[in-house]
DNA sequence: AAATTATTTCGTTATTTCGCGAAATATCCA
DNA sequence: TGGATATTTCGCGAAATAACGAAATAATTT
């Protein structure tokens, strides 16, 4: 995984609503389907709608969390699709899996230069 | 793990120039002693100069870099302890690997709202 | 004590981000 | 076709952030 990807990720949960947002999507049903070429996409879920309802506590939607979700989803972190009047959201696992290894395995993509930085 | 830390501790590597001192650290050599407290210390590695020349390939010390040193151990991922006239930089595993852990285990501590926010 | 080295803090400027409301777009229903 | 609903895009002002150089602080050497 390349580093400004990374940084891109960490960026989009580096903020309150945000992160508020994710772990929301994370602990809902979020049913997916994976296709043949490995995309994943949800196939039913909280919309949008849903989404800012739980996190603003407003019936309408708010184009502050429409803003939010976007982040989200261009850093990797989401899927969301039309389904009808609605966009689903659900959560990209992979992306989410491969941060999660990013920060378990240290130093995984980066050739080692340790030896000579210490003082 | 609170919400606000953990977002507090994205947010120190959503930036290209923090993940990447991030990342140097990881990989260089970096002994570190476990007090009684269980506080985790460097022992020996390296200082913020060290960390500044490889970043940005000056030799002199940057305010820029030290500044960015400061958010990382802020956020509780870095410790940074004075070593005569050097500051010793290390990793806080401790925090790196519940950040991990945040991100592998879905939910663990956000009460289960699922079943009723789908669609 | 003065000079030197290593690092942080301060003040400034340019850029980015956040939240908001209004307008635009997309889809469905009558 | 004309609403109604769901969501995104646009434009704005306020607040946060990033990079930079100069001055300040801390520890070492002479």
């Amino acid at each position: 995984m390349d580093e400004e990807k990374t940084a891109l990720m960490f960026r989009a949960l580096g903020d309150a609503t945000r992160l508020h947002i994710f772990n929301f999507l994370r602990v809902c049903c979020c049913p997916v389907a994976v296709e043949d070429t490995g995309e994943v996409r949800p196939v039913a879920g909280p919309t949008v709608g849903d989404v800012c309802c739980h996190i603003t506590g407003a019936d309408r939607i708010n184009s502050t969390i429409s803003h939010h979700i976007k982040e989200l989803r261009l850093a990797g972190l989401l899927t969301v699709e039309r389904r009808g009047k609605n966009m689903l959201c659900g959560i990209n696992h992979k992306a989410v899996d491969a941060l999660a290894a990013y920060l378990a395995e240290p130093g995984a993509d980066e050739p080692d230069t340790g030896g000579d930085c210490c003082t």
